[in-house]
RNA sequence: GGAUCGCUAGCUCAGUUGGUUUAGAGCGCUGCCUCGACAAGGCAGAGGUCACCGGUUCGAGCCCAGUGCGAUCCA
């Protein structure tokens, strides 16, 4: 069959696609072998997979396709996450597109459309997940609402729940006016933003004057319940025990006094508003102030603020400021810079609320946790950049909200009656019978109402490892058993509070072990230009069009190729191009390989020894262990894209442009077939190495190389252990390496055609002794007609080029001797460098006290070094002088 | 404001316990080359006072202190 000029990924991916999934490669089972347990962290079914979830899936399938192929029972899990908050506030917006508010809809009708959303959406994402070779499990695609799922939450609810682990209260939390739900502290973000400095006169009661407070919310005023200053603050001494107006609603307020007031900041009187600020609500509890709460759940004003009511915040502080101005109480304003929070699903800015939420305490979970880490029982990747965050975050949380006013997630299940009494019970029934239980028999007419709000998405979420494989609803069973815990955790370094930490109090609350031993974090994917990516920017390619356009092969290549450990990756396309090209390379080389088993010797089936094939065989296989070895510890060192760098080069370098030219058979000429049988399989190893990185392009040229049994597969096909390695036979292949470098620079510089060949090379016989197979390869591939071995220097005569060689002189003889006058340039610019550099050595050398501190095998390392150095530089000269 | 990490070639990064010559890779750049696998290619080359300033040491990109710049997390 014709191959084509370029590698087509197209045909070949969706084939083999296909064919893994026919074969059910990726479907596992408990059996005796060691399990490999992955669990994918669930992409949320908001949209689609961006860059960020492609590096995450590419790094889990390369650990996953080794793991397969080196014995292991390898598992991934692949699944969905229901992201309440996020997909809700799609939805809403979805539905209003359309001309549908959310509040003209029942529950039940909302969440139809929700799921129609879930359908939509996990669909597309299991597409792209499938579309990029990833080899996950599609018998255990798990959605964070499965039914399963659902009891498992509500399962774990209600024992956190009797464990007195959940309570349910009012506290200050923090509000998104937009979504109109309470949000966990981790929900929100802070950001630096330019605001305006109030300074406001509140006229002093029973008398002319006026004390100034600095505001940033004027909005907040009708809400003010006091006015505080430090005590020792001499500026408001004479006004202690005087009442306050508060302007605008005339309201009557104490003056009161406390320590923690800064007297630098603003005037040094605060303004005091328990209902909407964390601060002022501290000093509300403390001097039994009260709390008058001005605005309405979206952000508007409330009857209590008397003025501008069901105005938007945002609005009703222009107001205010220009009624304060028309009253003449405004005295200045000043530019200022501050933090505000945002909600980190809708983006507005949070409101300090007091709501009665529902909590889960977390000390006691984060004891656990914290020790698990410290201890070194899980290890995060790369190590040290996170451990210090890690930790941070656990000795200083707090409790956790985890109600949330919404409709898509799991409904909290305690149940209500008229009274505000309540029980928390998994269903209706059975809440009933606890009700009675506690309360005695509900009233005639009543029913018990369920909570109208759902969890927290991460509430759900932290059961992911346990859960998937049922160990929660139906702990103990067998997957269960066998799979957990999962191996390793891939995940972007931006969930490591909302997600890792939380995983790891589940399983050592709920299981009383770790979930993974490992935890690899991934960067961020930003543009080239260090943004992140994001939808308004524009920045953010996608992933099925950079697929159709470079293979998916050659996405996981460019990705994963610009990717340091735990490093933001700037993402271009360039990085895919370059997967691109290797794709091609590796086609080429296959192409190349074809032909020659088209063309193969039937006479001699013997080795012969002075066949260059001979010794680039043997090198090549020592070369090819030697990276085995590296390419492994990279690995198990987490060094993922090194690794990838590693067999890149192997392939590209040593394979293509070292090994491939020394076999190569001149033109038209046949080959051995005992080396055609030895580079298909180096070849046929070479993309088994690579495979976990581009799956499809080397099961495709696998098939190529040789007609196959069915079921032999290279995504199956196991590791074989790497040989030990030769150093001298690798030493021996550098230097030929090095010979030939020089002879082509040799050439380039003398401008010698391809077609003009140099009649004798001379090479003294201490550098290689004499080996046949090797000489061919120099004659080859410098186009040299003859080689002779020379002991000691180069003869001098005319036509004869001396060109220094390690610490030897090597002897061009070419048809006409061109002028290298440049040639003398560049070897006295050398001369310099190397006698510098012996003077230093000297220098060193002759220094009492390096030679009596330095480690022994130092100094003889300085002293080989000279004398190098020395040979060098006679070699150098002796050209030099001829 | 507190904490953590980083600063090495034009760009993105390696650089193991301080000593394998005066620091490596990929991309980019420069020159030459259509030579029967590959121009999505081949061959060769240029390019770095390792952020700065001190210190420890026979010896520092690496260790210590400080300065500057950047990133992240937290309040």
């Amino acid at each position: 069959m014709e191959l084509t000029k370029h590698y087509e990924p197209a045909g070949t991916e969706s084939k083999w696609s296909t064919h893994w999934n026919v074969k059910n490669y990726f479907n596992s089972f408990p059996d005796s072998r060691t399990p490999y347990t992955v669990v994918i962290p669930p992409p949320n079914v908001t949209g689609v997979l961006h860059m960020g979830h492609t590096l995450n899936e590419t790094v889990q399938d390369i650990l996953v396709r080794r793991a397969r192929m080196s014995g292991f029972n390898a598992c991934w899990v692949p699944g969905s996450d229901h992201a309440s908050i996020a997909t809700e506030a799609r939805v809403v917006s979805m539905l209003k597109d359309q001309g549908i508010d959310k509040n003209s809809l029942s529950r039940e009708a909302f969440l139809k459309y929700a799921y129609e959303w879930k359908e939509k959406y996990g669909s597309i994402i299991y597409g792209q997940i499938e579309k990029l070779g990833c080899s996950v499990d599609w018998n255990r695609v798990t959605f964070t609402m499965d039914d399963h799922y659902y009891r498992a939450v509500m399962k774990i609810f209600i024992k956190l729940y009797q464990e007195k682990m959940i309570y349910r209260g009012a506290r200050m939390i923090h509000w998104d006016p937009s979504a109109k739900t309470a949000l966990s502290d981790e929900e929100v973000e802070y950001k630096d933003v330019e605001g305006i400095l109030y300074y406001i006169k509140y006229p002093i009661a029973d008398s002319e004057e006026f004390i100034t407070i600095a505001t940033q919310r004027p909005e907040t005023i009708m809400g003010d319940t006091a006015v505080c200053v430090n005590p020792k603050d001499p500026k408001y001494r004479q006004l202690l025990g005087k009442q306050i107006i508060i302007p605008l609603v005339n309201r009557k307020v104490p003056l009161i006094t406390d320590e923690q007031i800064d007297m630098n900041f603003g005037t040094g009187a605060l303004k005091v508003t328990p209902a909407h600020d964390i601060n002022d609500y501290n000093i509300g509890l403390k001097y039994g102030l009260p709390v008058i709460d001005t605005l309405n759940e979206d952000g508007t004003l409330s009857p209590a603020a008397e003025i501008f009511v069901g105005m938007d915040r945002f609005e009703a502080r222009k107001k205010v400021v220009e009624r304060l101005k028309e009253d003449g109480l405004i005295l200045k304003e000043e530019i200022y810079s501050t933090r505000l929070g945002f909600s980190q699903r809708s983006h507005a800015v949070v409101e300090p609320r007091i709501s009665t939420q529902w909590f889960l305490k977390m000390k006691p979970l984060a004891i656990p946790a914290l020790d698990a880490v410290v201890s070194g029982k899980i290890r995060i990747h790369p190590g040290d950049k996170f451990l210090a965050t890690y930790k941070y975050w656990l000795e200083n949380v707090k409790d956790w909200c985890i109600s949330r006013q919404l409709w898509w997630g799991q409904r909290i299940p305690a149940w209500y009656d008229s009274k505000g009494n309540f029980v928390v019970a998994e269903n209706e029934s059975l809440a009933l019978e606890a009700y009675q239980d506690q309360y005695g028999l509900l009233a005639v007419h009543e029913e018990l109402v369920q909570d109208e709000d759902v969890l927290d998405t991460w509430f759900s979420a932290w059961l992911w490892p346990i859960e998937v494989f049922k160990g929660i609803t139906n702990p103990g069973n067998a997957d269960f058993k066998y799979y957990y815990p999962t191996s390793i955790l891939v995940t972007g370094q931006d969930i490591i509070f909302f997600w890792v930490a939380r995983m790891i109090m589940a399983g050592l609350e709920f299981k009383k072990e770790i979930p993974f031993p490992d935890v690899y974090f991934t960067g961020m994917v930003r543009d080239k230009l260090g943004r992140k990516m994001s939808k308004s920017l524009g920045n953010s390619p996608d992933l099925l069009e950079l697929i159709d356009k470079y293979g998916a092969d050659a996405v996981r290549f460019g990705i994963m190729i610009s990717t340091p450990a735990g490093n933001d990756l700037l993402f271009e396309e360039g990085s895919l191009e370059q997967g691109r090209n290797f794709n091609n390379k590796i086609w080429n080389a296959l192409k190349l390989v074809k032909i020659w088993g088209d063309r193969l010797s039937s006479k001699d089936q013997k080795t012969v020894e002075s066949d260059p094939g001979s010794f680039a065989v043997q090198w090549f296989d020592n070369r090819f262990s030697q990276a085995k070895t590296q390419i492994n510890k990279l690995l198990d060192d987490y060094k993922i894209s090194e690794a990838l760098k590693t067999i890149y080069s192997l392939i590209w370098d040593d394979f293509c442009s070292w090994y491939l030219e020394w076999v190569k058979p001149g033109y038209e000429q046949p080959l051995n077939p005992v080396f055609y049988e030895k580079t298909i399989s180096f070849f046929e190893e070479l993309i088994q190495w690579l495979h976990p990185f581009m799956p499809f392009v080397t099961e495709e040229i696998y098939h190529q190389l040789r007609d196959r049994a069915e079921g032999d597969d290279l995504c199956m096909k196991q590791f074989t252990p790497a040989p030990a390695v030769s150093a001298s036979m690798l030493e021996t292949g550098e230097k030929l390496r090095m010979l030939l470098t020089v002879g082509r620079e040799f050439r380039q510089q003398q401008k010698l055609k391809n077609s003009e060949v140099i009649a004798r090379l001379i090479i003294p016989s201490e550098i290689f002794g004499k080996n046949e197979s090797l000489n061919a390869i120099i004659l080859k591939q410098l186009n040299c007609h003859k080689i002779e071995y020379s002991s000691g220097s180069i003869p001098n005569e005319p036509g004869i080029a001396i060109i220094p060689f390690l610490s030897y002189q090597l002897g061009f003889e070419t048809p006409q001797r061109v002028d290298d006058s440049k040639r003398k340039v560049d070897l006295e610019k050398e001369l310099v460098y190397y006698k510098e550099f012996l003077e230093s050595l000297n220098k060193k050398l002759s220094n009492e006290r390096f030679v009596q501190n330095a480690r022994p095998e130092v100094v003889d390392l300085e002293k080989r070094k000279r004398k190098d150095t020395e040979e060098k530089i006679a070699a150098i000269l002796l050209t030099l002088n001829t």
